[in-house]
DNA sequence: GTGAAAGCGCTAACAA
DNA sequence: TTGTTAGCGCTTTCAC
């Protein structure tokens, strides 16, 4: 049996002839911030409102008012169990502030961000926050300031997470700073022989974990050859693929850097699979949520992952300034069993 | 310095102009279903588009339309870290079929459900696909099924996945007998002595696989006795705490069954912390990627996450029956090393 | 194949 | 405090 029965759903005229107001002055009830409505025909309205079933017809109430509340994230390239620190961080800022939060997820290619940029625009919402990796050669980074530019010409509001190096505002980590760190880090605890495990070869964020990485190195006086760095796509399987291609060179590694959280698991993983793990220490980088329990627990470098979401949500409140702002925030080293102290 | 500068952003009547043609032809062209374009205007119009940066309205076109295209996902609980194997198979699917989708996540509590959908249908979408957990004793259901009956009335067309038993097209999984394999299987490992560690006291999802699983031990002529289920919150920390207090009665447990992984998880972090993690086995429920590389690799109740959501999307293209449609989708048991073999 | 015009549901002056 | 009246940007008959 196949039912039809539709009728359409209650409108804000529906609610008001049932108050016996006018619209305005429901519209006016029902939204709460004029508040020159009497008491009764509030009430009168929001119980009309109530035995109708009515929910405000966002769409109209955002062509009407030009734009549409709430802030929506596009989100470039998340991972297959949809884990996604910022998206966790953004949308929790968005609960605190009681802020409607749309998520747009766009693909992992170059073009993908700007279709979806293009798609969250045609949402018309106050404020869209852009995160996702870059590469250094992105070829659509034109048509990305573009269309994102065409966004604020028309009266919203863009916060980059990440997106470094973009003319609008813009919340950074201390990517290469972080992997300095980190090669402090590992020099003190006495290694000296290391690698780096690291993805997408033009992509911004490993580039520079790994830069600030070797460049500590090279203030302790210690060089990594350019065959140890190793580079693949920017996930665990990848990294579980390259380490696996490392070891079998029989390099005389200690330590082994990977350039996100993610990657180390499969480093870590590889490691175990073959009983390499008490000869290889490991770190990573993000201290993700989902690796707490793994086993060894892993040393990284902790991000502040909500404080970023907090930051970027307080700017699309402030006026925009030319240039635009631009807030890096950083993490720091968190030693724990996965690198232990080396005693010779 | 403060920008501010703001034009508006570009409209179907500018297309249009600047394409030399009628706004009602620039539509059909942008659109392309209405195949009645001369190619020399379907071509102009979307030069047009492109040179002003046009991205279509979504909502004035949802308000003429009556309904925005798209599927959106309300998800109750969403853990912190964002990971949910649902709405990431909600996802993909959507993806697969080139649908917008949209996220609205609700809160824990009983009364945020009804809240969230609410706010859905005030964005009219064509779809609306509701997850997340239920208590058997929630009080707010009748409000549920009023929002959701408006919204069907309203033309809208409801999926749930897993909120068994409500008059609405659902998706379910076979929670009670993935309890009760499981416990076969550990019995057929050589378990004999159990505990179960369960989540929220009302929810129906964990309290149907505790009792499968009660029910399968018994049909092996073993009991459990009511001390040795333990119920909590429904997450790791809970499963945590609540592994101490099982083992502190220094009852002798052979396996312990999680409701689900993330709650195996907590329980194998507490009997690595307290180096008892070969003396007791452990197996959970639903398999979830994020748990593939922890040590021991844990034996569970493998759900197919990507064909729930598959099933339900199919789901929203048929007409509506009464009474309404309910697919059980089964998982199985996968024996990993957890739950060794046992040796007397 | 194309355009004019009506209308989608709401908000925001403006008047009363 | 309330109602009237224009829109908001788009789609969609209905003529031509």
């Amino acid at each position: 049996m196949t039912d039809s029965a539709t009728t359409r759903a209650a409108r804000l005229a529906d609610v008001a002839r049932l108050a016996g107001v006018s619209a305005a002055t429901a519209s006016r009830a029902l939204n709460g911030n004029d508040r020159g409505v009497r008491e009764a025909n509030r009430a009168r309205v929001l119980e009309a409102a109530k035995t109708l079933g009515y929910t405000t017809n966002l769409a109209a109430q955002a062509v009407a008012r030009g734009r549409s509340r709430g802030v929506m994230l596009v989100a470039k390239g998340m991972p297959d169990d949809f884990a996604n620190p910022i998206t966790a961080g953004v949308l929790k800022a968005t609960q605190r502030r009681s802020l409607p939060f749309t998520l747009v997820s766009a693909g992992t290619e170059q073009s993908d961000l700007v279709e979806a940029v293009n798609l969250a625009r045609s949402h018309r919402p106050e404020t869209l926050v852009i995160t996702g990796g870059r590469a250094a050669d992105d070829t659509t980074i034109p048509a990305l300031i573009e269309a994102l530019r065409h966004y604020e010409d028309e009266g919203g509001r863009v916060v980059l997470i990440s997106q470094e190096g973009l003319p609008f505002d813009t919340v950074t980590y201390a990517n290469r700073q972080g992997g300095y760190d980190m090669a402090t880090a590992l020099v003190d605890l006495g290694y000296r022989e290391f690698a780096v495990i690291s993805g997408m070869k033009h992509g911004m964020t490993q580039r520079d974990r790994t830069e600030g990485f070797v460049a500590g190195l090279a203030d302790a006086d210690i060089e990594v050859s350019a065959d140890r760095i190793l580079v693949g796509e920017f996930n665990r399987d990848a990294a579980y693929a390259m380490t696996g291609e490392l070891l079998r060179r029989n390099v005389n590694v200690e330590a082994i850097f990977a350039v996100n959280d993610a990657m180390a698991l499969g480093v870590l993983t590889f490691l175990r699979d073959t009983g390499d793990s008490r000869r290889v220490a490991v770190a990573g980088f993000d201290d993700i949520k989902a690796l707490r329990d793994i086993t060894p627990s892993l040393t990284t470098v902790h991000m502040p992952w909500e404080q970023i979401a907090e930051e970027a949500l307080a700017m699309t409140v402030l006026p925009r300034t030319t240039p635009p702002r631009t807030t890096v925030v950083k993490g720091h080293v968190i030693v724990r069993e996965s690198t232990p102290r080396v005693t010779r």
